[in-house]
DNA sequence: CATATGACGTGAC
DNA sequence: AGTCACGCCATAT
């Protein structure tokens, strides 16, 4: 199993209406401090792996991308009930995902 | 083989 | 909350 199939496999556990970190994904999948390899195996993913990728955000609570997409990412995020501060930004009090407790 | 670049994190200011 | 510098690693050229 190659790293990016093992944070594929981290990153559909994400439960629905949570959000997780680059960096958190990293340590779950066993490769902690590695966040940016997480950024890359989502950057390479195919549509057919079926992974929750927008439920991925960077530490500081917002969206790592620009463009078309972010919008995109937006929206699922908020149709999951996940609300956005005036600046973008995600309350990660209320939504990062945290595997001992929800 | 050497460099540059990118869906990032953390610490310092 | 916003910015910078530095560390990390896989791909592309």
């Amino acid at each position: 199993m190659s790293r990016y199939e093992k944070i594929w496999e981290t990153v559909r556990q994400i439960p629905y209406g949570r959000v997780a970190t680059y960096g958190q994904i990293a340590s779950i999948a066993g490769m902690e401090g590695h966040s940016r390899l997480v950024g890359y195996a989502l950057h390479a993913l195919k549509s057919a792996y079926k992974v929750p990728w927008h439920r991925v955000i960077n530490a500081k609570g917002k969206i790592s991308l620009a463009g078309p997409t972010e919008r995109i990412q937006r929206k699922l995020l908020e149709a999951e009930g996940i609300s956005f501060s005036q600046s973008r930004r995600i309350d990660m009090k209320l939504f990062q995902w945290n595997k001992t407790g929800s």
